[in-house]
DNA sequence: CCGAATCCTATACGATACTG
DNA sequence: CAGTATCGTATAGGATTCGG
């Protein structure tokens, strides 16, 4: 009960899941997962890379250059959270059509 | 990416699986829904079971008696992405010790 | 008993401008 | 390059009241 609503918050909002995939996918710096991760705004980005930072599920590697660079990477944590969370993906395509004509068909009913 | 967001749309809501879940627990009446669930308001309640039928994640059942009886049951396609969500739910469940700790650690850090 | 309708508010988010 | 700060808005959702 409880815990669902917590891995909601962490799940469910708009860009958490898709910075945690962009990492996956080979992105790792903080322009690389704005183009990553497209339509994301600056501030959302830095406020879910704090997040997931807070969460452990990233960690933050800043290096002492000119010009400065910053390196994100998932922790294990922040792997295994989106293996569970490719599952439910996976669910997604497989019953993608389906769930479509479902709604095509209660909106006809709805109108008629 | 555009699947991805549809997902969340479907489970990141703050009530959708707790109603799947208390249907799954037994719950089938609208009456029972407002007590599964517990906090859920008239207006949330109604809105979420439409957007499940509309998905075809539920059914819904309208007896003609005195009073009036209705009940809602789990579509095999509801219960499918229970059994999915549940996948998350138990991943939240084992690392949640470990992220608190997380948070805790990072909490101290910054204000240090 | 099972909702629908209205009103109101909090917060999530985007846009924009600026900094080390 | 990698952020922060401020502002404005859209939307989710709660409270309340009413209807079949």
């Amino acid at each position: 009960m409880e815990i669902i609503r917590q891995v909601l918050e962490r799940t469910g909002d708009k860009w958490t899941i898709l910075v945690v995939a962009s990492l996956q996918d080979g992105a790792s710096r903080y322009t690389d997962l704005q183009r990553g991760v497209p339509g994301i705004s600056q501030r959302m980005l830095t406020l879910t890379l704090r997040q997931l930072l807070r969460d452990g599920l990233i960690t933050r590697t800043a290096y002492a250059e000119v010009p400065p660079r910053v390196e994100y990477a998932l922790t294990s944590l922040g792997t295994s959270l989106l293996d569970t969370m490719l599952a439910l993906i996976d669910w997604a395509g497989t019953h993608h059509e389906e769930i479509q004509q479902n709604q095509a068909q209660f909106d006809a009913a709805s109108s008629a």
